[in-house]
DNA sequence: TACATAATTTAGATTAATCTAAAAATATTT
DNA sequence: AAATATTTTTAGATTAATCTAAATTATGTA
């Protein structure tokens, strides 16, 4: 591993998002966009970058990870991602307390900090928003999304994405109090009509039709 | 509290340690060799943290720090010793592996963070060096430091200081592998000569004589 | 007290990360 | 394909933290 600086680190981990991995290359507008920075501020970056042979870039053609890269970035995610569930599971943080915290943590440098973390945790394989933690070497396996409709009574998970996505089953959502995050429990289910009853958040427990609980996928935990 | 910047705050407790706490005024080259930095460095932080009102500052007359600068110190080197309970006590480290994260995670900025890894930790009272953990007001009281000739057989403790410190004696205890910070075990005591027999680090066991034991202070954990 | 020595500050540069405004390259539209 | 719009890069400045070398102030000693 080389030695990066908490800045370097954050565009690696801009990249790797914005690029699904390393699957597609990324243009320099909207690395600015998602780090809240300017263009021209990521052009000069990106040359460092890839003077240090972390990305792979070429002048209008955009950016993406080298192998070098990818690995400093998964390793960033590593941490960030053991730092929140260390939040929620010992430090009883909520969920929508975690994230500014564990953006912090995870420049903190120090293998055996991470390696005894872990242990520490019981090599948990997701983090709190059910994202997957990759282990030493990188590799994770994203967990499976099943629609509401699918999951047993008493199971929970949380919610990661719709299967329709119009405007109209959107502001359904928003209505109910529903949203990418949210955790949901499955209190009952109504063979009469397929619909569930679902406590969101552990706060309100609401019914929903067999079409929208087909349409929520979650996340099981 | 202020937005003060990680560099600013290792200057805030470099003058915390070298005045003792703000009893007595540092010296611009106290702080340059403290900091592995430069006097000239220093002269000119020193004017930024005095715009800011975190220390007392006169050229020439050296500096120490103003109430608020003594309060941000503290919740720095509170942070620095909670860190280093929970490195120790939860993730296993070694006192000699501690202090390099312990330098990081003190910069982390989450008061709730604190209070939790507080509560978590059963609210020490002490580092693992002996060092006593300051309470959310900045309260703390040292730890009595005693004599090994007056520890009761099967305690233990760590060395923070001697009382003599002639050359001579500094030899003897380089030799049989005493230093500050060591960790040391009453394991018998010997009525007829007053002499100890100690256990050092968990290593070695040892017999000194009454005359070396009322020289070392240890602090009892 | 005056001189030499040591400590401290100033002046001017440097590096990392950022910015604005202008120039250049690429994409889109007619 | 030419004209226009968008994206990206370059040029030049800025800020925080640092440095070296020179100038200034304080201290110690004869």
């Amino acid at each position: 591993m080389i030695n990066l600086s908490y800045t370097e680190e954050n565009y690696l981990k801009s990249i790797y998002h914005l690029s699904k991995g390393g699957k597609l290359d990324v243009s320099t507008n909207a690395i600015a966009d998602y780090q809240k920075t300017k263009a021209a501020s990521v052009t000069d970056m990106m040359k460092k970058l890839a003077s240090k042979n972390v990305v792979d870039y070429q002048k209008y053609k955009g950016v993406n990870l080298s192998e070098k890269g990818k690995k400093e970035a998964l390793v960033v995610i590593r941490k960030h991602r053991l730092w929140e569930v260390f939040l929620v599971e010992k430090m009883k943080f909520n969920w929508d307390e975690v994230h500014d915290v564990a953006e912090q943590l995870e420049h903190i440098k120090s293998p055996l900090l991470i390696k005894r973390l872990e242990e520490f945790l019981g090599y948990p394989k997701y983090d709190p928003h059910g994202d997957p933690i990759p282990d030493e070497n990188g590799a994770y396996k994203a967990k499976p999304q099943v629609p509401i409709n699918e999951v047993e009574i008493g199971q929970e998970g949380i919610v990661v994405a719709v299967k329709d996505s119009s405007s109209p089953f959107l502001q359904y959502l928003d209505k109910i109090g529903t949203y990418i995050g949210a955790k949901i429990k499955v209190m009952d289910k109504v063979n009469f009509d397929g619909s569930n009853e679902i406590l969101i958040d552990n706060k309100r427990t609401i019914s929903i039709s067999k079409q929208v609980s087909e349409n929520i996928l979650i996340s099981e935990s």
